[in-house]
DNA sequence: GTCTATAAACCGATAGAC
DNA sequence: GTCTATCGGTTTATAGAC
């Protein structure tokens, strides 16, 4: 589409990883993105909270493909580690990009969540479509009907809660520690499923 | 200690449980507590950050009580479902009150983690207290020493991360599937020490 | 589509009277 | 310990020229 549009996408992206939603001006991000005030309105009339839903969907849409291309690393006969790998990479990153969030869709989501139900309902719809990839991804892995929903809830909430985690404490530790408990959880969830 | 100072504190609590810390102002603080901003600055020399380090430390404290009052209900032979309880509560406070953060440290801390030194560091350490109140639990329940860091940073993880699904959701569902999974793995980590 | 100027309100912080 | 006035800078948003 428009690169000036892309643009202001992602340098609006980068900010809220750094800083979050309420402490980034319109002024830094016309700055960061060498756009005008002007342009960002004449691409977002909506301002800021329109803005933050564009930056929002466009976020959450990358890091289902991403995702996606590290499930489909994994060998035929073990899913689970492909959770895992997940998250290793986000490990990767945390420490490449000296701890500045790997994703801006949880803090903004934490501060809008009582004051802008565009934003709210947003990020809503990206936490469902990702526990709808690792739904799909725990089917193919054998795991039962009964488990999918909830495990695949629960490995959202585990990235989002070890993020903060590994964030705050400057650390892998966090990251690590869930990816191997959500590696045991499909596993064991495959395995019972298969006795059965 | 100071009425006043207790007022600005519990006021603040609530306004960055509501809407986080940089979309709160010293006005606002000022208004909600009923203390002049020359209070707030007699109290907290430091400012807003100041302030902020405090209602972290004593939100940390008071979040670390519960947990162990709410543990302190289980019977021996399963502390495990101590911890389901707690997601429980959550879960029931998240309704009560519009879905309103039960607790403004995740979200205070992802927005100041790479800008606030001190504010990192006293949510770094609320969180690590966190950690060691479920370390000692579940050793308490019989978890074997090689698990029970890995699984207390994992329940620390699920609290965050489950908060953060649940208040975007407008639903206690996140806070629910995380309370049985952890359940169940201090549950089975219990069982297979007992088991060697 | 881009850019500048500006409005009106608010920000955190400080000084100094009481 | 409380309160008010104020500083300099920022905020989101808009109007209108180009």
């Amino acid at each position: 589409m428009s690169e000036t549009r892309d643009r202001i996408i992602t340098a609006t992206n980068e900010l809220f990883r750094r800083q979050g939603f309420h402490a980034t001006g319109l002024k830094e991000i016309s700055t960061a993105s060498g756009a005008t005030i002007g342009s960002i309105y004449h691409f977002f009339p909506g301002g800021k909270e329109r803005l933050g839903v564009a930056v929002i969907e466009s976020t959450g849409a990358a890091y289902r493909e991403l995702f996606d291309a590290i499930l489909d690393e994994s060998p035929d006969d073990d899913p689970a580690s492909g959770f895992e790998r997940f998250f290793a990479a986000a490990a990767d990153t945390l420490a490449e990009s000296d701890y500045i969030d790997p994703c801006p869709i949880g803090t903004v989501a934490r501060e809008i969540a009582n004051t802008s139900e565009p934003m709210r309902l947003a990020a809503d719809g990206v936490f469902a479509s990702w526990v709808d990839a690792a739904r799909s991804r725990l089917t193919s892995a054998g795991v039962g009907q009964e488990d999918t929903g909830r495990l695949a809830t629960v490995f959202v909430a585990m990235v989002e809660g070890s993020f903060v985690l590994s964030r705050t404490s400057r650390s892998a530790d966090a990251l690590l520690a869930a990816g191997r408990t959500v590696g045991d959880l499909v596993r064991n969830a495959a395995a019972a499923n298969a006795g059965t």
